[in-house]
DNA sequence: CGCCGTACGGTTTTT
DNA sequence: CCGTACGGCG
């Protein structure tokens, strides 16, 4: 196969050029996917490179299975040897494999959001700090950024300046001596240790870098500086490190990417070749000159230069202003009708797009009753691994391969109910903080002094009811740990729902106790994909692919559907038909965003993104009035409204007339285009 | 001391 | 509209 062929001359220098630094400037639709996946195939092939000599990283998992089965597609099996993944999921087999020489237990449990704001809170209780002054979340968020910036507990409180810090400076040294002791790392850790690992063990350090002949990073303009500094190290004795980045899409700055890093790269590797993909191959021109409208207003970018395409002038920008949601869910559903009707396009072929997950709820139920039925997936959202029954069923697993998770034993510990309440988690708490070890510890200390073998100081004050129960959970927990080591992870799930007799749970607890219990049995299927594993590789695996998989890299595209999806979520994706909703002051550009000019910029950036999905029609709408937690409030059209050119506009108006129309005519440019067919404005 | 019912508050984006 | 916080009851 001609790797070369059917490439423009910017991609084929880009896949073409072997060694050295590459820095590719790609904007939206450049086929920076491909280029990337025919590198990789070309450096296979013609400069000789054993694919397991390899790494590519990606920003999703999703990214990172396509961009498998393009090299596939282009090489054959032997793609199986090159490392691709996301950092987050690199970083954790690296770890997995060297993390003991830095200390980090291998049965190590990962802490998403939710269990680190559990443990901030505890630490904070533990801290004597106020909750209401100091909210876990931005304290969390705080600690988190410092992380990615590979500032240290120690080297945060030498900067801290304000009372704020301080008491930051504080809860950072305490939550990470309790992540220590749970035995676990944090989402940020897995990026941060890795560096560690590297910086504190040369010979590690020069084991993957002699390894990684070549390194090829996507979405580089939203790397922080954690990920860019672990790139560097892998590339650090072969400096061949290729990234592929569009400043104008940068969108997770919040998430401590730094756009920095673009400029970096040429400084550090000033022998660089820097290749611009700017050539269109997704959108119609009609949708690029829009995008290009609303992103050439953001202040300070880099590049000017204007995506051309040869996709010709195509289908005129809808705008739609909207009376309300219903009225917004209603035009979308219209148009999906009538594009299906007239170009015969399936439901895989549209997609709706929003700033909030939240949003998603008024589509949704628009679209269940649409009839004929509409099928339609929801990417994101309420996710399943996020599901309380999920997430205790997960807790007690996570118990299982590792009973240090302090976290997971308080969320389990009385659940379901058995007799421990709250004075006696403090209590234990309490007497595990004084003797220096995690509760799981202090439970079987508990046990020891009760029986007498160990004698303290100042004994725990339990109610001899309270202790029994302790204990009785002790016994369990014990028991399942026992159970762990001989059972597949399908059989220890079921062994954990009959020892707490789950379902009985669920229904003494919940209305939809059927559902929550089909989501047990779910979780059970996901387990049992896991069973030619031993036991204990089979749970680490099951609960490591849990934390880092997220849903929307289960998305299918098997079952024709359309897409319900955030703005940040598609961003690598494309739809022959995008609905952007709620494009409102308030919403896009979010209300959150309004004090802060770099992260007002960063939702045009996000509105760019979202307009550059389209290949075929785009379609913008809004709601005069909008109902957002039971009241109805009037929202003014949001400002990237004005910045797309009035010739590419046609102003659908509302069905209301009387109600809308003087706005609809004070906000939106008038078309002097074309008109929808007959039939699709009409009530 | 634990459990259950009611009122109230809070609501971006995600590996 | 969902989860949490608090207060009264067993």
């Amino acid at each position: 196969m001609d790797i070369l062929a059917a490439l423009n001359p910017a991609q084929r220098r880009a896949v073409e050029t072997l060694d050295g630094p590459m820095l590719i400037l790609a904007g939206p639709g450049s086929g920076k996917t491909r280029v990337i996946a025919h590198r990789i195939a070309n450096l296979v092939l013609e400069g000789g490179v054993p694919p397991y000599r390899v790494l590519a990283v990606t920003f999703t998992n999703k990214a990172s299975r396509e961009m498998r089965d393009r090299v596939e597609g282009l090489l054959g099996d032997t793609v199986g040897d090159i490392t691709i993944g996301t950092f987050h999921s690199v970083c954790a087999r690296f770890l997995r494999r060297d993390g003991d020489k830095l200390g980090i237990d291998r049965s190590f449990t990962i802490y998403d959001d939710d269990d680190q704001i559990r443990l901030i809170k505890a630490v904070l209780e533990a801290n004597n700090i106020e909750p209401r002054q100091f909210s876990p979340r931005s304290v969390l968020s705080v600690i988190s950024r410092a992380k990615n910036e590979l500032i240290d507990a120690s080297g945060f409180a030498k900067r801290s300046g304000n009372y704020f810090d301080e008491v930051v400076a504080r809860a950072y040294r305490g939550y990470e001596a309790a992540l220590a002791e749970a035995h676990a790392l944090d989402f940020d850790d897995l990026l941060g240790q890795t560096v560690n690992l590297f910086r504190e063990l040369p010979d590690v350090r020069q084991r993957y870098a002699d390894r990684y002949l070549h390194v090829l990073i996507d979405e580089f303009q939203d790397t922080n500086l954690a990920q860019y500094t672990l790139a560097r190290q892998v590339a650090s004795v072969h400096g061949n490190i290729c990234v592929v980045g569009d400043p104008d899409q940068s969108i997770y700055s919040w998430r401590s990417a730094d756009i920095r890093n673009i400029t970096n790269f040429e400084r550090d590797f000033p022998d660089c070749q820097v290749v611009l993909l700017e050539e269109n191959y997704r959108s119609t021109q009609t949708i690029l000159d829009v995008a290009h409208a609303v992103i050439s207003e953001h202040p300070g970018r880099r590049r000017t230069t204007r995506m051309n395409t040869n996709r010709g002038q195509g289908s005129p920008v809808v705008g739609f202003e909207a009376y309300d949601g219903g009225e917004e869910a209603a035009f979308v559903i219209r148009e999906i009708r009538r594009l299906q009707r007239e170009k015969g396009y399936g439901f895989n072929d549209f997609a709706v797009m929003y700033r909030t997950n939240a949003q998603s709820r008024a589509m949704e139920e628009a679209l269940v009753e649409a009839r004929p039925r509409i099928p339609y997936r929801l990417v994101g959202g309420t996710r399943f691994y996020e599901r309380r029954e999920v997430k205790d069923i997960l807790a007690y697993l996570r118990l299982v391969h590792n009973p240090f998770d302090s976290v997971s034993l308080l969320r389990v510990i009385n659940l379901p109910a058995r007799g421990i309440g709250d004075r006696s988690i403090e209590e234990l708490q309490r007497w595990s903080r004084g003797l220096g070890v995690p509760a799981y510890t202090g439970l079987q200390l508990l046990r020891d002094w009760r029986e007498g073998e160990v004698s303290v100081d100042s004994p725990p004050s339990f109610a001899s009811r309270s202790l029994a129960a302790l204990l009785g959970f002790l016994d369990l927990l014990n028991r399942l740990i026992e159970r762990g080591a001989a059972v597949s992870t399908y059989e220890l799930i079921e062994e954990i729902s009959r020892a707490t007799d789950y379902r009985r749970h669920l229904q003494s607890s919940f209305d939809d106790s059927d559902e929550r219990w089909d989501n047990v049995e779910e979780l059970k299927n996901v387990a049992a994909q896991y069973a030619e594993l031993t036991p204990d590789a089979a749970l680490g695996s099951f609960l490591e692919e849990i934390a880092l998989v997220s849903d929307a890299d289960t998305i299918d595209n098997r079952s024709d559907a359309v897409t319900l999806i955030t703005l940040h979520a598609a961003k690598g994706l494309e739809y022959a038909n995008v609905f952007m909703v709620g494009l409102e002051e308030g919403i896009l550009p979010h209300i959150r965003s309004f004090d802060s000019t770099a992260q007002m910029e960063e939702e045009r950036r996000l509105c760019y993104v979202g307009l550059t999905r389209a290949r075929e029609h785009l379609f913008l709408l809004r709601a005069v009035r909008r109902v957002r937690h039971g009241m109805s409030s009037a929202n003014p059209p949001s400002r990237y409204w004005k910045d797309i050119p009035p010739t590419s506009w046609i102003s659908a108006g509302a069905r209301s007339r009387s109600r809308t129309s003087v706005l609809a005519h004070e906000s939106m440019p008038r078309s002097n285009g074309g008109a929808l067919p007959a039939g699709t404005i009409q009530p």
